[in-house]
DNA sequence: ACTCTTATTGATCAAATGATCTATTGCGCT
DNA sequence: AGCGCAATAGATCATTTGATCAATAAGAGT
């Protein structure tokens, strides 16, 4: 078993933050393996400290599942994510497939997605808040720049997009909440499907989409100070 | 609220099956709204007994929501779903697309999404075997199948159908799980999801794939006496 | 080396919770 | 109507768990 119980003698003392972050740190881990549920004692055990350490951070363990949720939401998404998929001087097919690998790539995860899972099975305003974020600020302008994409008359609705990125959410999901074995590398599925998407509205493949209309994001290759989306705030 | 309370003198004598099915149907929908992790004298108010009923029929709570995992599972595939698939006298766009509605019809429930979620969170045996037999028994052969009906050297992997299956999965997470507004009718959805699917292997519409190698699932229309799927067997 | 601040511990409380046991009473049977 | 079985209720136990608080000691400043 993992060394721990503080009563060793190994009493160490560290700064406010340090401890702070150390304690949200472990809660991520101990709350993504056992759920939202789990007790501060296992918990401060597995972080070598006492149970009534905790509680001289967090007041109440709400408050340090809070805490958690901030440090897990928190520069999850990418500010620069709604410029890439505006981007028309690049394909949309281009673009598509570097969005899906930068936001699995940040998704991807056993704590974030245990974490995302647990709090969205309790109704957490939080989970709601970031869906309507994805969907709002990068879902749909990603179905608007496919729509603009395609040269016929059959356009992708909202549907279509959810469920190209549920598609690709659904290799996650195996691989941390149910556990089942997956490929290491999800990056030939996720290219596959958005292939079949783009294929499905018959948008040329190296198209690069520069169009008169086309005013808004056109000539900014590196937007750096865009404002952080910061999920968590109040 | 609710009307709930056994002491109001409306003591009620059931059966034994009566009072046990009753207690697994309330447990169901209780555990699949709060969690695994409800406690028993919630659920006892709500079904309107007292919490020591509940240990008379079952011994343990983790018996209980055995139970549960029985009640839910059970009878959820239906034994009909290989022969429906393997039916090369239809079409696999139309397979497919018959499959799909009827699996989502089955386990698109709250109930049945949430309970499904919280076990696989909480690493149920039983969800590793249902997942095992969705892929071994439903999944390989539906990319079987479009594997032969594909006409190019352009073949779908399991990964594309995991891909074709998360994408419509995804639904049912969003509305149960996420619980986020969804259209009424998800069809739509899931037809255009499947048509996607076909045209990127390059198969025919209203293809009839009957060909000299179907020797298998050649003549049956109603295959009746299927042994029933029971995933909860130990 | 000493002091003093404060991070940390250890003991403890109160409520919640799974489980047990005996007393009650609904209801089928005669 | 009355008996007797057994389904149900009510009281209770032993842990678990979130939260509190006074006592301890690590470590920076002098």
């Amino acid at each position: 078993m993992t060394k721990a119980s503080p009563s060793a003698g190994d009493r160490k003392r560290l700064s406010p933050e340090e401890r702070r972050a150390m304690i949200v740190a472990g809660a991520t881990a101990y709350f993504s393996e056992v759920g939202l549920e789990g007790n501060t004692r296992a918990l401060s055990k597995r972080l070598g400290v006492t149970q009534s350490l905790i509680f001289n951070y967090f007041s109440t363990k709400t408050d340090l599942l809070e805490a958690v949720y901030r440090a897990v939401y928190l520069d999850r998404i990418s500010p620069d994510w709604p410029a890439l998929i505006a981007d028309r001087s690049r394909s949309i097919h281009d673009r598509a497939l570097t969005f899906y690998r930068e936001y699995t790539q940040a998704i991807f995860s056993y704590e974030w997605m245990r974490i995302f899972m647990f709090s969205g099975l309790a109704g957490e305003e939080l989970n709601r808040r970031y869906l309507e974020h994805v969907s709002g600020l990068l879902l749909r302008p990603l179905m608007e720049e496919f729509r603009h994409a395609a040269p016929g008359p059959k356009k992708p609705e909202m549907e279509d997009i959810w469920n190209l990125h549920g598609g690709i959410i659904y290799i996650g999901i195996r691989r941390y909440v149910y556990q089942v074995p997956c490929p290491d590398d999800q990056e030939p599925a996720i290219r596959a499907a958005i292939s079949r998407f783009v294929d499905a509205f018959d948008i040329p493949f190296e198209q690069d989409c520069r169009t008169p209309d086309s005013q808004a994001a056109a000539g900014l290759p590196e937007s750096k100070a865009q404002a952080p989306a910061d999920i968590t705030a109040r």
